[in-house]
RNA sequence: GCGACCGUAGCUCAGUCAGGUUAGAGCGCCAGGUUGUGGCCCUGGAGGACGGGGGUUCAAGUCCCCUCGGUCGUCCCA
């Protein structure tokens, strides 16, 4: 009995893969050309960073955390997000200063996995520490926008404004009164969460709280939380960014202040639908124990962006066929040239008949089959051929494949 | 965490309801033939102790219990 992997664990690897490779490489080039420079934050730490961070009362950190203790009886936990990992790193290094940076990796929470959750989940996500301004949140939704754009997600963009400190104090005691009077309308679930999180009832689909008895946190915003989300509209108004206010986003997440933005992946009949979400978090670094200072953020699930836009399997470029006594060691030598020339060159390893290896060609979708024979080499792509010499093959590799070298 | 359905070759599944000779098909894979040196077609071959454990029975892929895993909903969130 071959040992399986663990329940919600997943391996990503061919054909799969190639697309995986692909979407890792465009967030690392997109959010580097926005300023953001790669970090790598561990992927456990102390337990009581993410009750900190993340909320002590959030079902992500009291049921949903790979917990364990170290040899010396510390708690540890496997990351359940991003964020507040990449805050604490920032108060470690001083707690000062602007940073701007990027992130990649895997994430874990002990949930019943479903199409679009598992328990080890794949994240990208920003951070930009240290700004309060709004032109701070417009740019990471564009970068974010743009991200999921290039990923090919259809999307609809969600967005709202927690207030802060100063206004939703007031705003969350008349939301709890309000639930209490119509408590019966919540979901069973949900119902013993009132005093302790009611935004939490808020994005639940079941509970049906008469909209028009709840208090909207637009009413209660303070003049600089109203200012503040005025001018993140009028930024992504200005950049063409489509989206629409939601009274009800308020993000799963206890750090969150002022602005929050969700992405919903239009094409996923699921309900797991949101590829991506973030939002400001101003109050974070002294819930760490550091002074005062302002963020913003997101992060986004690459496993479910590739469930709403699966993309294409690549092929190879070329793959080459040896005839007459060329074995792959002298193929090895044709492609050579090839691979330098940034082409995805493939062959047989084994020895194997022409008709094998023509097969073989055939299922690794190559655009071009090369049959190598002695001399040269014959390319062939579709019914066109062209015969080439070995000291040519670079030059050709970059002809072939760009449309403006090519005549 | 809760509920429903599912688990037989690499993949998609039939066989389970009415237990009974060496467990089947298609696709894929390998070899050969044909061919315009591969893609279509033809022939042959490899590959499965039926997720795992226990029980009932003369006999279990088939019935019962447990367990693990998958899918969907709920919950949660990316």
């Amino acid at each position: 009995m071959i040992i399986r992997s663990p329940k919600g664990t997943d391996v990503i690897g061919p054909p799969r893969s190639a697309r995986w490779r692909e979407v890792l490489t465009t967030w690392e080039n997109l959010s580097g050309s926005y300023g953001y420079e790669l970090i790598i934050t561990p992927v456990f730490e102390f337990t009581e960073l993410f009750e900190r961070g993340v909320g002590e009362t959030n079902e992500m950190v009291t049921k949903q955390m790979y917990t364990f203790g170290d040899r010396r009886g510390r708690s540890l936990s496997l990351r359940p997000e991003g964020t507040a990992g990449v805050m604490r790193a920032y108060l470690a290094q001083g707690g000062t200063g602007r940073w701007k940076v990027a992130y990649s990796g895997p994430m874990f929470r002990y949930e019943q996995p479903q199409g679009g959750r598992r328990r080890q989940f794949w994240q990208i996500g920003v951070e930009c520490v240290g700004s309060a301004s709004a032109a701070a949140d417009v740019e990471v939704i564009a970068l974010a926008e743009e991200f999921l754009s290039a990923v090919g997600v259809e999307n609809e963009l969600l967005i709202n404004s927690l207030g802060d400190g100063d206004c939703r104090g007031a705003h969350l005691r008349d939301l709890k009164a309000a639930m209490v009077r119509s408590i019966a309308d919540l979901c069973h679930s949900h119902r013993d969460v009132v005093e302790l999180n009611p935004l939490r009832i808020l994005d639940c689909t079941l509970c049906q709280p008469d909209p028009e008895a709840l208090p909207d946190i637009a009413d209660y915003w303070c003049e600089a939380c109203r200012d503040h989300f005025g001018e993140v509209r009028e930024g992504l108004d200005g950049l063409g960014i489509a989206y629409r206010r939601s009274s009800r986003l308020v993000r799963g997440l206890d750090y969150y202040s002022r602005t929050t933005f969700e992405y919903v992946a239009t094409t996923l009949e699921t309900s797991q639908s949101t590829v991506l979400g973030g939002g400001r978090y101003d109050g974070l670094a002294e819930t760490l124990g550091g002074r005062p200072v302002p963020g913003v953020g997101f992060a986004g699930g690459i496993d479910r962006m590739l469930l709403a836009a699966p993309g294409e399997e690549a092929g190879l470029d070329v793959f080459l066929v040896g005839e007459g006594g060329i074995a792959a060691l002298d193929l090895m030598e044709w492609a050579a040239p090839l691979r330098k020339a940034g082409l995805r060159v493939g062959f047989e390893l084994d020895a194997r008949s022409v008709k094998a290896q023509f097969r073989a060609a055939t299922r690794s979708r190559a655009r071009y089959v090369g049959v190598v024979s002695g001399l040269g080499v014959e390319m062939r792509e579709g019914r066109g051929r062209e015969t080439l010499l070995l000291e040519d093959l670079e030059k050709w590799g970059t002809k072939a494949f760009d449309p403006q070298e090519r005549l």
